[in-house]
DNA sequence: GACCTTTTTTGATCTAGATCATCGAATCCG
DNA sequence: CGGATTCGATGATCTAGATCAAAAAAGGTC
């Protein structure tokens, strides 16, 4: 089988991210930038700090203070809190378009990590006070992202209290795909899956072993075809099994 | 023992609401309210709706457009989400200076709903957008909240994927009695529970079994004194068991 | 107060998923 | 390239919490 490159090559990244300015980003309208005023854009881009980061990179650390509002242009990344004796629990990946520090806090809640070499935007509050006085639309694009992530920690309450480990699966599969989008017609129904597997188990509140042997119950019951460890290809739903 | 009465008689709080204008609201500091200018509260009071909801109203429902921001002046309320086939989670529980409704929406994410008798102010987001542009810390106040909001729902997740039963319980009960608060000194360690066991049980991710089990369990080993259905005595922190 | 309904507690048993253990497959690196 | 290391899959067994069942309290009503 061709598997399709994932578009990680770091050089080709910088290039696209460098030449596209704010009129031309392909997240524009998910982000704050798209209440910010047509003729502002040219300062916007003078202000904001345009950032390539590695794979591993903690944006973000539980507990310590954040100043920055960032914009996840390409790439993912990974939220996660840690209990007092090391247990730990993913609660949130973020892909293209999402938003991380709406506010600026004292002691961040939770901590954010690049999961792959990625492409952020950063605003410091400073600027976006100032931005949100001139265009109010800005503080409601914001209150609208911040609500947007209390309801799906909301829906992943409900995963962790109410579903069964294969239901968690199927609903994570589903929510990558629909994330990480079908802008792309060609990828079809490959559901790209940029975190390793104790990621996922440690969002779907399951052990590791189980996540694998769910996954391996689904492929067995041609609900997904599993390509390699970080692609997997979605039946069509209904029944009509893979294979 | 002699138990204090839960102050839920309907006659009294109606007359202690109406009697406080908005400069001696006692959850004024914690709301939206805090944020509005000191001159602009007579506007502020004609403007906003007070209202007593009686236990069991339906303040927002799942799936249905809400157009108001509620805050919670007095009682609680419980925030629930349905799934297909009648499960459901209680995804969270608001008390005294919780807001609800920080941005209109066309479809609630979730069911919010009045466990006791209670008492509430009512903004159209119309007026609060006027407000925010007058203030425009009124803004910032709804994002902190929000912000609130999905940090809890965050510590809920870590609760939901990585505590055992025991420890959510008591989690729980930390949770309820910081909540209603250590305000009044002479409550000492009572925490009130408005809320009935299965509703604790679909927000802990439990059955009702399990959490019964589990209350007896920390009951006889002192951690606690189940006073009666709806309230709980705490010991000290420690070992200093009760009784 | 006696009767009925609802809520909570307690008991007996079962099972989904955890835990422990091993093996195979990628990935890394000199 | 080959050995080391990390990551994922699979097998065997165990257990926390679910499920099923029933009794006991707590409320409501006439």
């Amino acid at each position: 089988m061709n598997l399709p490159l994932r578009p990680r090559d770091a050089k080709e990244g910088t290039r696209v991210s460098r030449s596209l300015g704010c009129a031309l980003c392909s997240v524009r309208e998910r982000s704050v930038c798209t209440a910010m005023h047509q003729k502002d854009l040219p300062e916007v881009e003078q202000r904001m700090a345009r950032r390539h980061a590695q794979a591993g990179t903690a944006l973000m650390t539980e507990g310590e203070p954040n100043e920055t509002l960032f914009v996840l242009v390409k790439g993912s990344i990974r939220l996660s809190k840690q209990l007092e004796d090391g247990r730990r629990q993913v609660t949130g990946f973020l892909f293209p378009g999402d938003m991380l520090g709406m506010r600026k806090t004292q002691t961040a809640a939770y901590t954010a990590e690049t999961l792959e070499d990625s492409y952020l935007c950063r605003f410091t509050h400073g600027f976006l006070d100032q931005a949100a006085e001139r265009a109010p639309a800005v503080s409601d694009r914001l209150l609208h992202r911040a609500q947007h992530e209390y309801h799906r920690a909301q829906e992943h309450i409900v995963l962790l209290g109410k579903r069964i480990a294969i239901e968690r699966v199927q609903y994570f599969i589903e929510i990558v795909d629909r994330a990480i989008g079908h802008d792309d017609p060609a990828r079809g129904r490959l559901v790209p899956l940029p975190m390793p597997r104790q990621d996922i188990a440690d969002y779907l509140g399951l052990r590791l072993e189980t996540l694998s042997r769910t996954l391996g119950q689904l492929r067995k019951q041609g609900h997904l075809l599993l390509v390699n460890k970080h692609f997997l290809l979605r039946a069509e739903t209904g029944n009509a099994p893979l294979i």
